[in-house]
DNA sequence: CGCGTTATTGACGTGTTTCAAGATCTGTGG
DNA sequence: CCACAGATCTTGAAACACGTCAATAACGCG
């Protein structure tokens, strides 16, 4: 009987990663669980789709119900740099603030289901939750800016990976060292700041190596120690 | 009479950077104003100190009343990138999140000095200065990252440059396109994810095409249409 | 004045891009 | 179920931006 509660437990988990997650960064009483399972999609884009976030200044925090987008930033001659990722569960706007279009736009990457996230005083155990998640994804932009700073094209993709990895598994989308990951070699080119060309040849160099199995729309690590090693990995989950 | 009191107040406000700050960045009320101009440095570091912001969670946001500090992560093997940087008159943790020191630390690039800024209610004049002041430096985040990612050294100084010039100018620090910039080459390259070496090339290029003299610690812009050219720039400062 | 730090310059090596062609995949309609 | 079209992936050859190594020059501070 134990087993089957846990069995429903993770069931239901896995169908709602944004309530795996908050649930994973603060200690959620029931009625916040409650009330972050109501959540319903109010909307739902499709593929490329720019997630222009109306104008309401403060408005209330979003939540990735389903699908992954990007915030990016595109040049007069058409480079774009994809200046960070958001996954099903993370919140779209941490800080609640609208970046100008000028400076950031974000774009849906898959069909995407966002939902207005349940209010919570700063006191709550769910304001807590909001508060580490922001947390979480500002550290996700410091480990972008060394990325692309000071690693090459290697050690790029294992960071990139491992960091993926562990937001998946916090929403509960993991199942052990693989996950969803529906990103063309374009789109992961221009989240770390490399030629489609060069993240081709480096997973290429991965998967001869053993370490990597990408198919599909589902990366597995196969070795994740040798990408640990090749990249001093730090999980931003440390904030925990 | 009218020409001498402000020649009075444009002194006073180049003497406190912070005060010309965070009144450009909303209309502060005369009291508000008079707050800051009492704070003091209550703590004053060395050049390379680590500013090891104490423990306390959630504490007071802090003022750079004077002097450059960055955001920095080092690798193992002595790489070390530049998350960001700290200009006098910013705030030194905007979120008011302290971010475990193995993700990143922030050091004096010279002689600092610190002191706890005046609190505020969100709906005050100032609340709302912190607010932009906070969009702002995540604004410097993201330009940091389409630099690293997509630019080439030379579009990468020139970004910088421009945005090291509005930030000045923003904190009363500019004359006209010419700031003081007390960085080396070396940490310049550490900023732009570049060598020390090629920062220096970079540089020549640019001083052979008369755009740019840098010496002594200051920096002035010959030819900014140039720099901004080169680098489809885009102030932050559109957030105001 | 002298010494450590910073800047400058040259020759050479290499990681990544560019260009371009072809292969494979995916979804769609017949 | 097959055929097709567009997107995505793969691969090679050549160019180039930037890094590395190393030696010298200029600066700044006690």
């Amino acid at each position: 009987m134990m087993a089957v509660a846990r069995g429903n437990e993770t069931a239901r988990a896995e169908a709602m990663p944004w309530v795996t997650r908050l649930s994973a960064l603060a200690p959620l009483s029931a009625a916040e669980i409650e009330d972050l399972e109501r959540c319903k999609p109010d909307r739902t884009l499709p593929s490329h789709r720019d997630i222009a976030l109306q104008r309401e200044a403060a408005g209330p925090l979003r939540l990735v119900i389903s699908g992954w987008a990007a915030t990016i930033r595109e040049f007069r001659d058409g480079r774009r740099q994809i200046l960070g990722l958001l996954l099903p569960g993370e919140i779209v706007n941490p800080h609640g603030q609208r970046t100008p279009s000028n400076l950031a736009t974000t774009i849906a990457l898959t069909e995407i289901a966002l939902a207005i996230a349940p209010s919570a005083r700063g006191d709550s155990a769910l304001g807590r939750a909001y508060q580490v998640s922001a947390n979480l994804q500002d550290a996700y932009l410091l480990s972008q800016i060394t990325r692309l700073g000071r690693m090459d094209a290697y050690e790029r993709l294992a960071d990139l990976l491992l960091e993926l990895r562990d937001r998946a598994a916090l929403a509960g989308l993991a199942r052990g060292d693989s996950f969803p990951l529906p990103l063309t070699q374009d789109l992961i080119g221009d989240t770390l700041g490399l030629t489609s060309v060069h993240v081709n040849r480096t997973l290429q160099l991965m998967r001869r190596e053993g370490i990597l199995d990408l198919r599909s729309g589902r990366a597995t690590l196969l070795q994740p120690e040798k990408l640990a090693a090749a990249t001093d990995y730090r999980p931003a989950t440390s904030l925990l």
